[in-house]
DNA sequence: TCAAGATGCTAATGCGAATTATCAGCGGCA
DNA sequence: TGCCGCTGATAATTCGCATTAGCATCTTGA
């Protein structure tokens, strides 16, 4: 079943029945009702679809969007910390009539899935959203040079140019999780998290050459909003790593340093020092605060109601989406133009809300911060 | 950047770098090894990659599985029940080479996901996963009447021809079940679920007309197990159903019908009922044994350790894959034969263990059956 | 009555690759 | 010399659809 199909059908010209079914009626394409009328008789008696395929090659546009994830797109070992992102971009794609590709045909090398390799299929898609707590710089790079359409989930520091995301607002959720503290009367405060990076108020890029790999990028965030907050406050602030120590060893140092509040980059952390307390018989809010800076990335127990923020997970998937939308249509198709596809229109495209500043031109931000939901919990209180 | 490019820079024609790219060695089709080097430097140097898009339309094969889902696809409300299937169909997308096209596109009409509708993408991809408790019988002939290579994940009724399915062994492992109740000493067995639907052996195609929505085949099939152990072990079965009633109504039921072991179609019903009979101070394994039929599908408390059996979800959507190319491959491609493509070569290919039989012929089976796992469990006990 | 516009549709072309038929050059052999 | 066979590469075609220039035919208006 081809066009050519229907159009020996409906004695008419192939071309004729490409015009009716994008629904074409501009002033220099005229076809008569009934001849209209005729041809989508045909068409939908016959059960004819366009392929896609096809439709792609010539029209240049897809209403396919990418998915490349760095980790195994539906892990077994993250419990479950993809899976809202997933569900906001699912939703995003759905309202916008677009189908999600996976890309779940990328080679592995060096432990990680790459987006450039030999046999590259990025190009099936119209754009890409990318998935995944630390990003190749190379081919982020890579990929702002070609000016491929994407958008990171989480932001990104510039790679060659800047970086399309949408992000959580890290130095904020954490800055307010540090004057809560404060606000109940800590003065010495531990942020605890993976190495023990210098963090300054810009991003890291090998400035002091790439031999060590910089913290990602919300590991980053968060050390940078909690240095903030704790010189505004004018108190405290320390920074204990978490690797090669046991739990233990790392609750013995919070003590031993006079910390009466520990934020803890990652919720398992904050778990497992919980859990060694209250075997020594020590009480959490009391004797030691703690407060988990989001969602758990590694599965964790749920026993504990810790004072944290969440990651606004799915909103910033479905967000994505919209920014990645926006980005392939100032990207020039056929002419420079909007594709014209009848089934292209777009459905429910929604106001996204974006915050990144006062709305400075028509265009739309391609870097956006959305705001985390404060958690009060119960392991935050005043210390001793 | 296109083949003609590279033919400019190399001086050669754009069918040569067809011809190297794929690596085209054939009696018929020669290319000085010199020539072929030079073609692969350019390649090389301007990391170009043969467009997805084109390749297919000439080559009508895609390497692109789809997935179809007829509720979403990372839904909130099933307590990830399909998560698994979607972990194993990643899987085996990516030992394969393939990428993955979800139809997020496809519009809701009268509560579901439909497959066929106007501007149809299914053929986007080279063949597609359906996924979801029960698919629509109509869709599923017309899949079946076009030839479309799809496979179901969960078995699935003739539907004007066999459907290709990777399903699980419902009626084995409820059977088991029974068994091991009847072993332990219970002579009278509830089956609770869903509706109360006449169940033969033979799959039940609207005879009596379609008016009344038959039993999703999953469900059918752990009550066609049911039954039959209850026969063969010549003890009582009985067919309680759950809708319309509370767990209390429905214990009182089971209690006043002398039950002592009740078969739970829905894990998420027997949590309730557990809880119920917990608050009014019987004991489960002891005044009533409670058995789950699988996993729950909705999201259910994991306080009890259920009598159950474990549906390898995770090995069904991996085998679902390998069912899916199996079938792809038999499909004619450009002329019949096998796609050429060099990229295409299969890596990792395994030997899906197919337990449908013998290895009657080449062909590899397409309706296979995967043993589901016994879960000891502290539910089932010997009656009082 | 005839140019000037509408109207309705089609031929032709291109998208980027795969594939096939064909062609030029070159020894070797009779 | 002329024919054959072999090598190495290319022109041409195809896939299914979108797009545009343009060709008839039919109305108008003056």
């Amino acid at each position: 079943m081809t066009q050519q199909d229907i159009a020996r059908m409906t004695g008419v010209s192939q071309a004729t029945v490409s015009l009716v079914l994008n629904g074409r009626a501009d002033s220099d394409v005229r076809i008569a009702p009934e001849t209209r009328a005729r041809v989508l008789d045909a068409i939908r008696s016959t059960g004819y679809v366009a392929d896609p395929i096809a439709r792609r090659l010539a029209a240049r546009r897809n209403r396919i969007l990418g998915v490349f994830t760095y980790e195994p797109m539906f892990p077994a070992g993250t419990g479950d910390f993809y899976h809202p992102f997933l569900v906001g971009i699912e939703e995003g794609a759905e309202s916008l009539g677009c189908d999600l590709l996976l890309f779940t045909s990328a080679p592995v090398a060096d432990g990680r899935r790459r987006i450039f390799h030999e046999d590259n299929r990025l190009r099936l898609a119209d754009g890409c959203v990318l998935l995944g707590r630390s990003l190749d710089r190379d081919e982020l790079a890579r990929l702002v040079a070609e000016g491929q359409p994407f958008v990171s989930v989480g932001r990104r520091d510039d790679a060659g140019g800047p970086v399309p995301y949408v992000g959580a607002d890290y130095p904020a959720a954490t800055a307010a999780i540090v004057e809560r503290a404060v606000a109940v009367g800590h003065r010495t405060l531990a942020y605890v998290g993976q190495g023990d990076h210098p963090v300054g108020p810009a991003p890291q890029t090998g400035l002091d050459g790439q031999d060590r790999p910089a913290a990602p990028e919300s590991h980053a965030d968060r050390e940078r909003g909690f240095r903030a907050a704790v010189a505004a406050a004018g108190v405290t602030g320390i920074r204990e790593p978490v690797e090669d120590r046991s739990p233990a060893e790392l609750l013995d140092s919070l003590l031993a340093r006079g910390v009466t509040v520990a934020l803890m980059e990652e919720y398992a952390d904050g778990s497992a020092i919980a859990s060694v307390a209250r075997e020594r018989g020590l009480e959490i809010p009391r004797d030691l605060s703690i407060a988990a800076l989001g969602d758990p990335t590694r599965p964790a127990p749920s026993d504990v109601d810790f004072t944290m923020f969440r990651i606004p997970r799915r909103q910033m998937g479905w967000q994505a989406v919209e920014v990645l939308t926006g980005l392939i249509e100032g990207t020039p198709g056929p002419e420079g133009g909007e594709p014209r596809s009848a089934g292209a229109q777009r459905r429910g495209r929604s106001e996204a809300a974006a915050r990144d500043g006062s709305e400075r031109s028509r265009q739309s931000p391609t870097q956006i911060l959305l705001d985390c939901e404060q958690v009060e919990g119960t392991t935050l209180a005043a210390p001793r």
